[in-house]
RNA sequence: CGCGGGGUGGAGCAGUCUGGAAGCUCGUCGGGCUCAUAACCCGAAGGUCGUAGGUUCAAAUCCUGCCCCCGCAACCA
């Protein structure tokens, strides 16, 4: 016991942007379920999460809001403490990357870098996002757009500061196949070898000038820190890192970090950019990167836009703390996306937090009281079937320890709902109300009832990282404490002669799921963007005005009626057809974006607008000789701009 | 041939790497029990494991072709 093996597990940090969703709460949930079995288990473990507080999205935030960037930051960051506090989890370290150690330590590895050639500066150009603060090419606007947003881009070329990631891309790739344990699941160490490591890294931008919230470059402060450099290194910092060799012991003791557990959006940064900074600072790298797949409500990823957002604390006050951790452990599996909806909820606490367990905690205790007054003896009367039982319930100790080797939470957790199912299986075969009728088998019912007690005495204990609260709760009515880890595969150690309590507290209360729906509805009301084509209230449009042109720029422009004889999909595309429209006296090929709206069958016939002098381009390897104009209204519904009276094919428009 | 994920009883999933009797939860049906939160226990029905081939003594699992769904990317002129 003297030196306690450490061990070290971080959450990627959470971004102030806003309220974080259950999806981000997974994370911290699960990377507490872990903690807490390494810490039963006897490992000395520092547990390190906490914010990312730095970007122009907070500075535009924070401006929309008529704050200051620290202000709301502050306020951001203490709504998601707020929240891994509620879900009960169990930090020994929350940073905030606007710590102001934190901040000194990224200014001095910035300048080491940069001084040992790492870093150099440099020009990024393009078309840049201010809301999504991400540079495009061209060619992945759409329409001159942000593809991720919508919102208009504008050219910008900015000085920056760049790491040379070829550098040390060689070194990494040998360590990555030197540890097939680093990058986990495996199949993610396959997509980043195939798509960035043996293709070759692009060196990776680690300044901006376009804004300010963030930590200022040292010797040339109109930079600040960009991204990645200033996140990642939190896992350092925050355990007293210090890049001129005066580190803490914290540091020093944890680092390695054993486990950085991620989402698996950012798998990429986690396994190739750390290592790489690390590497870059000669320290040793994390011993895994854990990038775990995404919750989803219903179909679909949660997002704020498509309204389906669930929040851990709203689920907390219909379900109680510990069954949203049940929830959100329990449906994760290891390796695919995992979903979860109110209904699913619902039914997993009836079926089993209630069912399984609450009951069987409620019926164990009722019965000793009933019988024995609450005094649950071992008076030594086994038989047969004790023996399975015991089994059962000893073996699971190293069943879920099996589990949580591999991070495999949901099946450890499944592994102790099965030693609940076999006590309330153990109860059947022994009927103990038959014996209650027999005083001759008085010891043999006592004996019954102790069995049960121990197994979920230790049951309760093995749930404890995952659902601490209900631990505690249970065995406050049992009378009993945790047991030792150690000593859980020791049947028998409950003491004997120990009374229950004598009100059985219901531990979860069954949910009717129709009532909780209505509830929900109640709360959610109706969301807008479902089309309820029966109220025909019409959006209102805005657009984003263009330049003004002169009337000569217009007359540059050629419009034209054409008429459509026949029409394609074209194959290899989502959006596109493929028509032969006839203007004047020639018939030209035009590609439009049109499938989602109209089949090939309702085009042939149509006379439309054309556009017919854009210079041919090729959409999708096809050739397009001009342009069918649309309108679109806000859902990006199209309607075909047809002439009001019969005009023939080639009439022009203007 | 853009990248990736997926298609397993009514629903949701595991199993696929490392071929060897198709498993779990819910639902349905039947039975048992009455200590308990109408809970618990047992049993049954229900699956050509997307599809067509191939390898093999043996394929959900390995190989090949094809179909469908979902993300992302891309073209929405």
């Amino acid at each position: 016991m003297a030196d306690k093996k450490k061990y070290y597990i971080t959450t990627a940090i959470a971004y102030t942007s806003g309220k974080p969703h259950i999806g981000n709460t997974y994370e911290i949930v699960l990377a507490d379920s872990i903690a807490r079995f390494k810490r039963q288990q006897g490992y000395d473990v520092f547990f390190q999460t906490g914010t990312d507080e730095h970007g122009q999205k907070i500075e535009l935030k924070a401006q929309e809001a008529g704050v200051t960037c620290q202000e709301f930051v502050d306020n951001v960051a203490g709504e998601i403490k707020n929240i891994w506090d509620l879900m009960n989890t169990s930090y020994d370290k929350f940073i905030r990357t606007t710590d102001k150690d934190h901040e000194a330590q990224v200014q001095k590895i910035f300048k080491k870098l940069y001084d040992q050639g790492d870093i150099y500066k440099g020009y990024y150009e393009g078309m840049y996002c201010t809301p999504c603060e991400s540079f495009f090419t061209e060619s992945q606007l759409v329409d001159g757009k942000c593809p991720d947003c919508g919102r208009p881009c504008t050219p910008a070329k900015e000085e920056a500061y760049f790491f040379k990631m070829s550098k040390y891309a060689p070194k990494l790739i040998e360590y990555i196949n030197e540890h097939p344990e680093f990058i986990q699941p495996v199949s993610r160490k396959n997509e980043m070898m195939n798509n960035f490591l043996l293709p070759g890294l692009q060196d990776l931008c680690v300044s901006r000038t376009s804004f300010k919230w963030g930590i200022p470059v040292t010797f040339d402060p109109k930079h600040v820190t960009y991204v990645w450099l200033d996140a990642l290194t939190n896992y350092i910092t925050g355990i007293g890192y210090d890049c001129d060799g005066e580190s803490s012991d914290l540091f020093k003791k944890n680092w390695p970090a054993d486990l950085h557990l991620i989402g698996k959006d950012i798998i990429r940064f986690h396994t190739i950019y750390w290592p790489i900074f690390l590497m870059a600072l000669g320290l040793p790298l994390p011993k895994q990167v854990f990038g775990h797949p995404w919750l989803l409500q219903g179909d679909g990823k949660m997002s704020k836009s498509k309204g389906n957002v669930l929040y851990a604390d709203e689920l907390a006050e219909f379900f109680g703390v510990d069954a949203v951790r049940y929830f959100v452990l329990h449906e994760m599996p290891f390796e695919n996306d995992g979903v979860i909806t109110w209904e699913l909820m619902v039914e997993r606490l009836n079926s089993e937090l209630a069912n399984t367990l609450g009951n069987l905690v409620n019926r164990t205790i009722s019965m000793s009281n009933k019988y024995f007054g609450g005094e649950v003896t071992n008076t030594g009367v086994n038989e047969a079937v004790d023996e399975d039982l015991k089994a059962v319930v000893t073996g699971t100790v190293d069943k879920v320890a099996a589990k949580m080797e591999e991070l495999r939470v949901a099946d450890a957790m499944t592994e102790i709902f099965n030693l609940f199912k076999r006590c309330n299986k153990y109860i059947d075969e022994t009927m103990p109300w038959a014996l209650a009728k027999d005083e001759a088998k008085k010891d043999r019912l006592a004996t019954v009832l102790y069995n049960l007690v121990e197994s979920i005495c230790i049951g309760a204990t093995l749930l404890k990282s995952f659902m601490p609260e209900t631990t505690d709760r249970i065995l406050a009515q049992l009378n009993a404490s945790e047991r030792a880890y150690e000593n859980l595969k020791n049947f028998g150690l409950y003491p004997s002669g120990n009374k229950v309590t004598e009100k059985p507290e219901i531990l979860f209360a069954r949910l009717d799921l129709k009532e909780v729906m209505a509830k929900v509805a109640e709360r959610h009301p109706a969301q807008p963007e479902e089309t309820q084509t029966e109220e025909k209230q019409e959006d209102i449009i805005d657009l984003e005005p263009k330049a003004e042109i002169t009337f000569e720029d217009f007359g540059k422009l050629q419009f034209q009626v054409g008429e459509i004889i026949a029409c394609e999909e074209v194959k290899k595309s989502k959006k596109l057809l493929c028509s032969q429209v006839k203007v004047g006296s020639k018939v030209r090929q035009i590609v439009s974006g049109i499938k989602s709206d109209y089949t090939p069958e309702q085009m042939v016939g149509k006379k439309v607008m054309v556009v017919t002098n854009l210079k041919p381009a090729k959409l999708a390897g096809v050739l397009s000789e001009g342009m069918i104009l649309c309108a679109e209204d806000a859902q990006g519904r199209l309607s075909l701009m047809v002439p009001e009276r019969e005009m023939p094919a080639g009439a022009e428009i203007c």
